[in-house]
RNA sequence: GGUCCGAUGGUGGAACUGGUAUACACGCAGCACUUAAAAUGCUGUGCCGCAAGGCAUGUGGGUUCGAUUCCCACUCGGACCACCA
């Protein structure tokens, strides 16, 4: 009943203002003539309305579940920003409903969490008091945008009735073991004190509070979500409508990396021998690994005083790791450091080298085996590491290429070779030495520069080869031999001139020109290049072949750790495989040998379910020094939270639930002894993981009242979802949205849904910033409260401003100027309704350019608002708008149509003017129009002119011109005559509906 | 550093699978109504040029009869992730 009130109220004060009424004073209409059009229907039709927001559960019509985010309901109140999201799927729910869909659009609230009990700690009142209160609030503002809630489905996280579907769904994980106890160090704010999953921080910050986040191990319930790590995954490219951001950082969350692990049998200087197990994504380069690292964490350095010799040393820099936050330890500018564990080695299964081992904090406890074999030639972290301490480089994996200019012949042999690629310089100017080949040689790439080079003879080292090249090649005699530059490059390419395939072993010298004593060119040589010296600063440009860059990188910047696929090398049985190979060979024999096994590894973590607060879900599981942790029975839920008359957490772990005895102490629901019950509470996301749920739960049919507020009903459920829209904020890619999946797939493995992802679309809102370009916020002192804006402007020009302010899913500053703009819109279309003209309706059957234009309205606006292309589907009604200002009267059907178009932008305007017109019932349980084809072509077209791509002219022609006679018409013009000067057009292309092209 | 996205008038933005760049709106200017102002209506509004015309979609190249749209390189901005071996 409030809400119908406030939906005519709304009709009447708000979208038709005070300002309104003043305009109609001005005009010194009649008073009564203002009093009929202001409270006419006030009086009389209070009723039209009842009933159509109210979502029926078992219709004929096709269901259509369109969801918002709910809301954390905070003391602050809406700004301008949380509306457009709301707005959006009320947009998209009318038009639905008035296509004829049984709708559910619901809205709730996502109450528990930590400002509410923030605020109950400062000032001593319980946090569902302020909850309350703050909700209140929300719904009032909610109120005055007209939107289509049904709030007899309104949903409440803190409610009891509502978490104990909650503690029921966590009851059936921990029964199947995806909910356990785990005493690892967790992130721990400091500020908040609490535990916080790895879904909480921001940059290694509490994402509530800000401060620095440490580690802290502590007892605590985990809920293992990396079950589901591959099917979240997988399913990710089932979510064909959802964005492609969201999806990618969702897989970049889950993290997915296939590799091995590999045992590394470890020995000490007695010959004890033990085992470290490393994980890699690259076990293809296990012979070029020259040491372990572990970390701080790692167990190899708990217990073995005895065996490592330096263990104060280590023991000192475990302790300093520990006391570094985690803001600390993950800051990149820091150079990485580490200390050798004396006294032990690890073994390398592949050669029996034996490796030194380190302790260092760039390596993780948490992810794979908290160990790794360091392979400083390919791996980044690695290489800085090795650098630093001076420990070997081993390359495995050379750089391969396929020239694109000159690929090999498919119906050629490759012949292998050692090649000899030669940098020379001359010391006196620096310039650089370059074959320069001839074009008639390389005809597909006319301006080839290479290196001096040549292949290497039976026999010969490198530095006698490169000089001999050089010789024969550039002519000079003397040169001093400077260095071979450290990098293999395996390079494959056709030579045109000697017309074979090659692959070519490339190894890399640098020779110094001693003097400029010179021979002839042999003719055998001349005949294919000529040499050139280049300045240096030129030869990356001109060094135009596909391995030019990676070689002048490596003259130039020496060895850098090349982490990409390539060919394998110095690896004894993996020689020459390409990376892909050498990864399944190398695999295959660690499985054969027993030292290792293909592992797949994801960065997605399990998500730690405790919080050491009291304004949560509690934990229906109790402890028995007989039974151990026991559930709840299900028939005792929910398990209440109890008052408590200090909110204060302890801060050493335990909630402020612990010191409520009473509640604490109670007895096994196996044995019947005496036990005590878990007194952490759940985190703020386990409400929102199956809210869609409850609102298809709730649904209060005349005559039938369950004692259960909210009843797991399946047939209700499997009707409404999956949801068909959801709409909300990019923030929650990889929170909500991944535990709420994650739940989803729990409830259809226990069969308590039908299908396996919740939501089959996702739509992203973009923010509203503030008219300066930052965020709304109290801080700036530029927030834009929406009551404001109805008092001033309607709600519907509010409604329609934050549609039309851009597209839908980008960012966009807000402009109380816009909302001024949209304002004098809603007031053309109001004054259209003096030029309604019905007797004329109908009476004639002549197709009007005003059809023409509706029609294709009526599909743009259809489609746009599906596409959820709000802005453009406004800009279409604005020019019809603009067109229908210009007749001076209009036919009721016209104008009618017209105003179903806007209904579920502007409700409110929509209407009352359709109210106006004489219907008796709601314009949105009238049947949305349909465009027609036939009405919507138009009779002509503009027919654009170009010569030589530029546009000339312009002609209006018949929509059904035939090329010939648009051609012939277009030829024939004056105009286009003068721009040929008499040349004969040499192409003439012609695209149907569009423009003519002459080519001359 | 990685991944993704974006860059069009004074401003927010439009342009379907390559086909008339700047729709729609804001702002600005002029005119009408008014004693005046506001509101409203009409007209104009990318840049250079008297004009014919030329130049313009971040910068530089390429493909094409034709590129905001496709390809390559770069610059700038945003979002997310960030020592994940």
């Amino acid at each position: 009943m409030a809400e119908e009130h406030i939906f005519v109220r709304g009709a009447r004060n708000k979208a038709v203002s005070c300002f309104f009424i003043y305009t109609l004073v001005k005009l010194r209409l009649p008073i009564k003539v203002i009093f009929d059009i202001y409270f006419y229907d006030l009086l009389s039709h209070k009723n039209i309305y009842s009933g159509i927001y109210k979502t029926k559960d078992n219709s004929d019509k096709p269901k259509y579940y369109v969801l918002d985010m709910f809301p954390y309901p905070s003391g602050a109140g809406l700004h301008v920003g949380h509306p457009k999201g709301y707005i959006a799927t009320d947009v998209v729910a009318r038009m639905k409903m008035m296509q004829g869909y049984n709708v559910l659009h619901p809205m709730g609230w996502d109450a528990f969490g930590l400002p509410a009990e923030n605020y109950a700690l400062k000032n001593k009142v319980h946090p569902s008091v302020a909850t309350e209160e703050n909700i209140k609030t929300f719904k009032k503002q909610l109120g005055l945008l007209g939107l289509t809630y049904d709030w007899d489905r309104e949903v409440n996280t803190t409610d009891p009735e509502y978490y104990k579907w909650t503690q029921w769904a966590f009851i059936q994980m921990f029964k199947r073991g995806l909910a356990f106890e785990s005493y690892e160090p967790i992130n721990w704010c400091p500020e908040c004190k609490t535990g916080l999953a790895n879904e909480d921080l921001e940059n290694g910050l509490c994402e509530r509070c800000g401060s620095v986040v440490v580690q802290k191990p502590m007892r605590q319930w985990v809920l293992k979500i990396t079950d589901y790590a591959e099917r979240l995954l997988n399913d990710i490219d089932k979510l064909d409508k959802w964005p492609t951001s969201i999806k990618e950082m969702q897989k970049n969350w889950i993290g997915k990396s296939e590799g091995a692990t590999v045992k590394f049998s470890v020995i000490s200087n007695e010959g004890e021998k033990s085992a470290l197990e490393v994980f890699t994504t690259r076990p293809d380069t296990l012979f070029g690994a020259t040491y372990c690292v572990i970390a701080p964490e790692h167990e190899l350095i708990m217990n073995q005083e005895s065996r490592i010799k330096n263990y104060d040393e280590v023991k000192n820099y475990v302790e300093n790791a520990k006391k570094k936050t985690t803001l600390e330890r993950t800051d990149l500018q820091k150079e990485k450091t580490g200390v050798e564990v004396k006294g032990i080695k690890a073994i390398n299964p592949v050669n029996n080298e034996e490796l030194p081992i380190f302790v260092a904090d760039y390596v993780l406890g948490g992810y794979g085996t908290g160990a790794i074999m360091a392979v400083p030639a390919h791996d980044e972290r690695d290489f800085e590491f090795a650098k630093k301490y001076n420990l070997p480089i081993k390359r495995v994996v050379a750089p391969h290429f396929v020239d694109p200019a000159n690929p090999p012949h498919s119906d050629l042999p490759t012949t292998r070779r050692k090649t000899i690629h030669v940098i020379i310089r001359n010391p006196k100017d620096g310039k650089v030495l370059l074959l320069n080949w001839f074009t008639n040689l390389t005809p597909s790439r006319p301006h080839l520069h290479t290196l001096v080079l040549g292949g290497i003879e039976e026999g010969e080292n490198l530095a006698v080869a490169a000089i001999r090249e050089a010789q024969e090649e550039t002519g000079y005699k003397n040169f001093k031999f400077l260095k071979e530059v450290d990098l293999e490059v395996h390079t494959e390419y056709y030579t045109e001139h000697k017309g074979q395939n090659r692959y070519a072993e490339i190894h890399i010298v640098e020779l110094e020109l001693e003097d400029e004593e010179r021979e002839k060119i042999p003719e055998s040589e001349l005949k294919n290049h000529e040499p050139v010296w280049v300045e240096e600063k030129e030869v990356p440009e001109k060094l135009n072949v596909i391995d030019g860059p990676i070689i002048w990188g490596a003259y130039k910047n020496g060895y850098f750790a090349f982490t990409e696929d390539g060919v394998t090398v110095n690896s004894e049985f993996l020689n020459n495989l390409k990376t892909p190979e050498a990864k399944t060979k190398i695999i295959a024999w660690l499985e054969e040998q027993g030292v290792g096994k293909r592992k797949v590894q994801y960065k997605l973590r399990d998500w730690v379910f405790s919080r050491q607060r009291y304004w949560g879900e509690p934990i229906p599981l109790v402890n028995c020094g007989k039974c151990g942790w026991v559930s709840v029975p299900e028939l005792e839920l929910p398990l209440k939270l109890p008052e408590v008359k200090n909110y204060e957490p302890s801060g050493t772990g335990e909630s402020p639930l612990a010191n409520i005895e009473k509640w604490v102490n109670t007895i096994c629901p196996v044995c019947g002894g005496p036990a005590k019950r878990e007194t952490n509470t759940m985190p703020q996301w386990a409400g929102s993981c199956w809210y869609y749920l409850a609102y298809c739960m709730l649904g209060k049919e005349k005559g039938v009242r369950s004692k259960e507020k909210y009843k797991w009903d399946k047939e209700k459920i499997n009707y409404w979802n999956p949801v068909d829209l959801y709409v909300g904020g990019a923030e929650h890619a990889t929170r909500h949205l991944i535990y709420a999946r994650f739940w989803h797939k729990f409830l259809f493995d226990i069969g308590v849904v039908a299908n396996e992802e919740p939501f089959t679309r996702l739509q992203n809102v973009g923010l509203i910033l503030a008219e300066d370009g930052r965020k709304m916020s109290k801080r700036w002192n530029n927030v834009i409260n929406p009551n404001d804006m109805v008092d001033q402007f309607g709600a519907d020009a509010m409604r329609l401003y934050e549609m039309f302010m851009g597209p839908f899913d980008q960012p966009c500053a807000w402009s109380t100027n816009g909302v001024v703009g949209t304002r004098r819109f809603l007031e053309k279309v109001w004054w259209l309704s003096e030029k309604v003209n019905d007797l004329e309706d109908n009476k004639t059957n002549e197709k009007t350019k005003l059809d023409t234009l509706l029609h294709q309205t009526i599909k743009k606006v259809t489609e746009d608002i599906e596409a959820m292309r709000y802005n453009t589907a406004i800009s279409q009604l604005m020019i019809l708008v603009n067109e229908m200002s210009k007749e001076n009267q209009l036919f009721l059907t016209h104008y009618s149509l017209l105003l179903q178009l806007l209904a579920p932008f502007a409700p409110h305007v929509s209407e009352e003017l359709w109210y106006e017109l004489g219907n008796n019932e709601s314009i949105f349980e009238s049947v949305w129009p349909q465009c027609d084809n036939a009405l919507a072509k138009s009779e002509t077209f503009t027919l654009a002119i170009q010569i030589n791509g530029k546009l000339r002219e312009t002609i209006e022609v018949s929509a059904d011109i035939s090329e010939e006679e648009a051609k012939a018409q277009v030829l024939a013009l004056p105009q286009i005559q003068k721009w040929l000067e008499d040349k004969e057009p040499k192409k003439i292309i012609y695209v149907k509906g569009k423009l003519i092209s002459i080519v001359v």
